[in-house]
DNA sequence: TATTTTTTGTGTAAAAAATACGCAATAATA
DNA sequence: TATTATTGCGTATTTTTTACACAAAAAATA
């Protein structure tokens, strides 16, 4: 019974969804890549990602077909553009829904499923199946665009983290430094943060104050967005 | 000739485009809408869109169907979002790539073909075919967060306009009011207007100050973005 | 046509926000 | 043990934003 066939009047391209997934080591981004195990391409590596079912939406094959390939899951993947390059697949005519996430490193299990996914710095990404240098390129911009206007972290940094950390990320991200203590106004004025465990105000130590996130104006913010300047 | 089918070995989505145009009369936004000439949804408002050809991109294939229901003719559309629900057009599983563009409503003539295009207030939008009130939404909040972020209007007014009429443009997007003289010196002081025609200035004339779009700045701050609170 | 209403040009003082920057103590590294 | 880097802490200065009034001209209305 593998002879099935599906028919149309008019010619209909194949789906997929594809996703760029983002982490952050405390000092550079990161991008999680898998290698592919089948022609075309197989060998090289690629954005997780996959042909789409008839009965889920773009997000819902994103999420599983991130799943399957490197075990990541219960992840918040947006979509953030199509490609509809014609000839973008050797195969047939092929449209990918691409999907971006950011999530923390240690959540990625090297399961069994996700043996062939890694992580890679962005500067160290090999040559990419398909037009996924064009997706990484645009996920990239893309990302450079949402950190400016809306917070990001709460999905990449441990629970809790030093506003270094955090700074880290911020620099890695824009590829820019920022004067410490303005920057730390900044954060804290933009009322994301709150003090993760306030040391004893008579134990004269110099260890960084640690930080996370308040969940609920963090949520607002990313809502409302806002400009930071650079 | 008229049996030609189309075979694939898994089932593939029919995928089409959509546009939704704003225009601005002045005083309000304004959407153009087609009336539909055949089921599903007959004599039903919908954006102007169809199904996608396989040898054009999704932005073409935008603009080819903006043409065929409008006439409306080099104008730049952007992708904002793809539409996927499972069950969003009754025949079979459609995607649609929604793209979006801002017009001089002068530019639409009502040709033949576009004899179905009308342009509709905001707030007096019929109920639209398929999900595409969804689309709407989504495509007003894209235009409500793109004002803050980037310039509007160029596309929008007329070559040389008034400070009020700008101002009456960015009011009726984000429905707030602006403070006439702060909004004026912060537009100039963006520097993306210069003054059209100089009034004599021996002429005390109390006649509005015409402006035109310095195109090179406007560009350039389209592609930085920056941050209009309000 | 006379009267009323709306729109326009123009500028400043006060408040708020962003920026640049130094020092001493502690922690990490060599 | 000595050196280097990181951390906490706060202020003076500059820049940006905001609030606000009046008189003349144009448009709308009576």
């Amino acid at each position: 019974m593998n002879e099935q066939m599906y028919v149309y009047k008019y010619p209909h391209p194949a789906v997929t969804t594809d996703c760029v997934i983002f982490g952050f080591d405390g000092v550079s981004i990161k991008l999680l890549l898998i290698q592919r195990g089948i022609e075309p391409y197989k060998g090289a590596w690629a954005f997780p990602g996959g042909f789409l079912r008839m009965d889920e939406t773009a997000e819902e094959g994103a999420k599983r077909e991130l799943f399957e390939e490197t075990g990541l899951k219960d992840v918040q993947v947006e979509q953030f553009y199509t490609f509809t390059s014609v000839d973008r697949d050797p195969r047939e005519r092929v449209l990918t829904i691409a999907h971006y996430a950011l999530v923390r490193m240690k959540d990625v299990v090297g399961g069994d499923d996700a043996a062939g996914a890694q992580w890679f710095a962005y500067d160290e990404i090999p040559s990419l199946a398909f037009d996924h240098d064009h997706i990484l390129r645009k996920a990239m911009a893309h990302l450079k665009e949402r950190i400016c206007f809306r917070p990001i972290g709460f999905e990449l940094l441990p629970e809790v983290f030093t506003m270094s950390e955090l700074q880290n990320l911020y620099e890695a991200v824009l590829e820019v430094k920022f004067d410490r203590r303005n920057f730390a106004n900044k954060m804290l004025k933009l009322g994301i943060l709150i003090e993760a465990e306030k040391r004893a105000a008579d134990a004269p130590t110099r260890v960084p104050n640690k930080y996370r996130f308040n969940a609920a104006k963090y949520a607002e913010l990313k809502q409302r967005g806002f400009r930071l300047e650079f």
